[in-house]
DNA sequence: GTTCGTTTGTGATTGATTTCACAAGGAAAG
DNA sequence: CTTTCCTTGTGAAATCAATCACAAACGAAC
């Protein structure tokens, strides 16, 4: 039931066969099969059984999974049985668009504190929140029990905040400046680069075909 | 020259390479090791060295890498010789936070063309762009020559938009839609799913020690 | 020009992940 | 109750990616 070794890769796509449950729950559906979520979920059949089956056996042969007790387990196994806090660092453009977007709040995500070093930022109201400067964020991390930042900050400051977050005891980050930042073991630490998706796209598209 | 087969990862790691050599080029080194590469870019001296193998070999044994050379050489593989026409879609808080920010430019990716389909939008002005209509997009797209593009509209429009692009001959997709899109084969399509991100960071707060 | 220390490039190896293929389980029909 | 039709769960096999380890190449020193 707590198996010993998950890759990154299975968990991102329990992630995907959630939203895949979530599909057919609201279409009514009372069971599918590994087939039905492969289809919706751009894998095969037999990896969606053997993704599943590191967490038990949830299907009846012949039959399929049941819809709402699957979405339920993989709900827990992601973690999402309960809200987590999250602690925003950046108000730019980027953090503004994360922090007024619905869809955390959705998947139990509440972002509890907003943080920038820029005098002109800090005091401003975001919806119930106020900005607070990135000297506080040890204070505000602890008060506010946050267990997850995310950084949207320019690459210069990406570090120094990490630094600070860890210290505060956040557990895990997601890094949106474009730099390799270094954390200590047991700290979780996704990146995402933009820059290194569209360069993806670039070789992609100047190597298809020897154009 | 012209490899077989690169993996997605190891195109990936070709960017950070591009960025750990740029410091290099900064700080006024003229060569650097594999050790060197691999200690500011978080991997092995030996995958370094076997992904920059299957371009060409650029290094001189007993020396190392020549920074210029090597950073002209990745660039070069990574299709970044050139600058990319890009087409926005979604006039939305994230759309406007891609669209102002700096560091595709500096990658070498222009912005060409923004596309919502909210009548509020149409018409605005973002810097020397107008923001034009969804149904536009086969017209504007063709008129700009736009090679790529990148979703930021809500789940609902993604699939449709993700179809328009297809169909005026765009041939890479970046998608920050939360959801699966279809596209035929030839195309090349990337997601970035922050749900996904946050989720995999619970999970591995859930799991990492018997909490 | 020989030796020494260093670093590349790469075949071989190990490790991880995905796919295959099939026995076993269960529902349904007659 | 037996047969038929599906679909799961899972070892085995195949594929894919990362690491190892070492011969070959090069510069520097003397």
């Amino acid at each position: 039931m707590r198996p010993a070794k998950i890759s990154e890769s299975a968990v991102r796509r329990l992630s995907l066969y959630l939203r895949v449950l979530d599909a057919f729950e609201l279409a009514g559906k009372t069971t599918v099969s590994s087939g039905d979520l492969a289809e919706l979920g751009g894998m095969t059949p037999a990896q969606v059984r053997k993704d599943l089956s590191h967490f038990g056996s949830f299907g009846k042969r012949g039959l399929g999974y049941p819809v709402s007790e699957l979405r339920e387990r993989v709900t827990e196994i992601l973690g999402l049985g309960r809200r987590w806090r999250v602690g925003l660092v950046g108000a730019g453009k980027l953090g503004a668009a994360l922090f007024f977007y619905d869809g955390f709040r959705g998947q139990g995500f509440d972002v509890v504190g907003v943080f920038d070093n820029d005098p002109g930022k800090i005091g401003q109201h975001w919806g119930r929140l106020v900005v607070e400067d990135i000297e506080s964020i040890d204070r505000v991390v602890r008060a506010a029990r946050i267990e997850m930042g995310i950084i949207v900050t320019p690459v210069i400051s990406a570090q120094s905040v990490a630094d600070l977050l860890i210290a505060a005891g956040v557990g895990a980050i997601l890094n949106f400046a474009p730099t390799r930042l270094r954390v200590p073991p047991g700290i979780t630490l996704r990146n995402v680069n933009l820059e290194i998706e569209l360069e993806s796209l670039a070789f992609a598209l100047t190597h298809e075909n020897g154009a």
